[in-house]
DNA sequence: TGGGGATATGATAGGCTCTTGAAGAGGAAC
DNA sequence: GTTCCTCTTCAAGAGCCTATCATATCCCCA
């Protein structure tokens, strides 16, 4: 019941992750389950749920920072996100007020206690959200259909894959900021620090230049600032 | 939770009448009882409910006359019944159809089914209310008929089963938008998360594609996009 | 002007996704 | 019980996406 909300729960620990989703479900939740912050990203922009219900101890992108993601994002920017914290840590709470929390629960809790938190943040903020967020990312000349995985341009627009739709929300969220080839790397392939190789990334900046750009060997929508890496941005 | 939905119980039985009741109550809707088919327009009339739970066998007026009344009635046409029926009577469900009803249960029935089909139905008559119940949804070239099952287009008109009409229904009601089969495994089978085989929903594309496409070995109507899942569009 | 690092392009193998045909499971009608 | 129909599962093959590697080009600086 529960008016067909969809949560997703994001935890590195299956059993966790598992004992939430079958609570959550019992009371008429929809529920998704993700076991990394990097996948949380990628499924929610996909098909942004009602609530984000995120671990904070996450090997990887941990709780903070992908809050911190969300909150950046023009898309996502207003969903709800319930923090798992450890016992006790009574600074992750600061933390996690100041990443943009809405409301937490210390682990180990109470499915019960789960429920209500979950019923009060979506009942505060279903008025809110009655205004659709926006199902596009602009940038320049150029728009980023999420629900039809195309790039809208000078150019003629064109479908996007997987990982060039990935790559490409990455870069456009982040209009006008560097990034390097390392440093996508582990934020949209979710490599550990210093493994894959950096060409990989380049393979696909190329592969997207050729969907984009008028003239793809002078690219002026996805720029390469020597040295540091790569950015789209308004001009 | 629930939406603050209310529920009409209507059972000459008290004990079955008061069973129901709690097992509603307890799941979080708001319930009200009465005992026979003329009481249950009174009260309905008085103040319309989301959903009416409809014993067949009652003395005086009937479950099926109580539905047609319902039926004929300007305030509570589109209001849900959900029939409960006695078992193995497979006539009742012919005759229930006929008379309007949303779904039926035999009983003895299981507390459980009951919640299931109770929120079934709230979720489906939800989504009509929101979206101007449409007899016929029409995308491109094509026209789903709602009443009939049927789809038209550039091929020759042809009849659904209702898995594939559900989902072309699904489809056609989000043009443009993109759906993996696992998003559809959960929106339209209502399977749990990760669970089922998007080979299922394949299949039916396949199906369909039979059924409306000129060519589906090349089909313009239910698209693939690769990597990513199925649409429909204008073009 | 030439060298060398950084970036771009081209080519390829492997793996994954999608399509398609077929066959089993379950239910309703007869 | 039989038959038909729908839904689901399974397996094989084709085609595309991804990742990796090799090669070419650019640009800064000696």
């Amino acid at each position: 019941m529960d008016d067909d909300h969809l949560i997703l729960v994001v935890d590195d620990d299956d059993i966790v992750a598992r004992t939430i989703e079958r609570s959550l479900r019992a009371v008429g939740f929809r529920v998704a389950v993700v076991h990394s912050g990097v996948e949380a990203l990628q499924v929610a922009r996909r098909q942004p749920p009602d609530l984000m219900v995120l671990d904070v101890i996450m090997p990887g992108m941990d709780g903070f920072e992908v809050c911190r993601q969300v909150r950046a994002d023009p898309i996502l920017q207003e969903l709800p996100v319930l923090f798992l914290t450890a016992k006790g840590k009574e600074e992750d709470r600061i933390v996690g007020l100041r990443a943009g929390a809405d409301d937490y629960l210390s682990k180990p809790f109470n499915l019960d206690e789960l429920y209500l938190r979950v019923r009060a943040i979506l009942r505060r903020t279903k008025k809110k959200l009655r205004e659709e967020p926006p199902q596009s990312l602009t940038v320049g000349a150029y728009t980023l259909e999420t629900r039809s995985f195309e790039i809208k341009g000078p150019k003629e627009t064109s479908i996007l894959t997987p990982v060039q739709f990935d790559l490409l929300y990455h870069l456009m969220s982040h209009p006008g900021q560097v990034f390097s080839p390392e440093r996508l790397l582990q934020e949209v392939w979710d490599y550990p620090h210093d493994t894959g190789s950096p060409d990989l990334v380049r393979v696909h900046i190329k592969n997207l230049r050729a969907k984009t750009e008028i003239d793809p060997s002078n690219p002026l929508f996805i720029r390469t600032i020597k040295g540091h890496g790569y950015r789209v941005a308004e001009n």
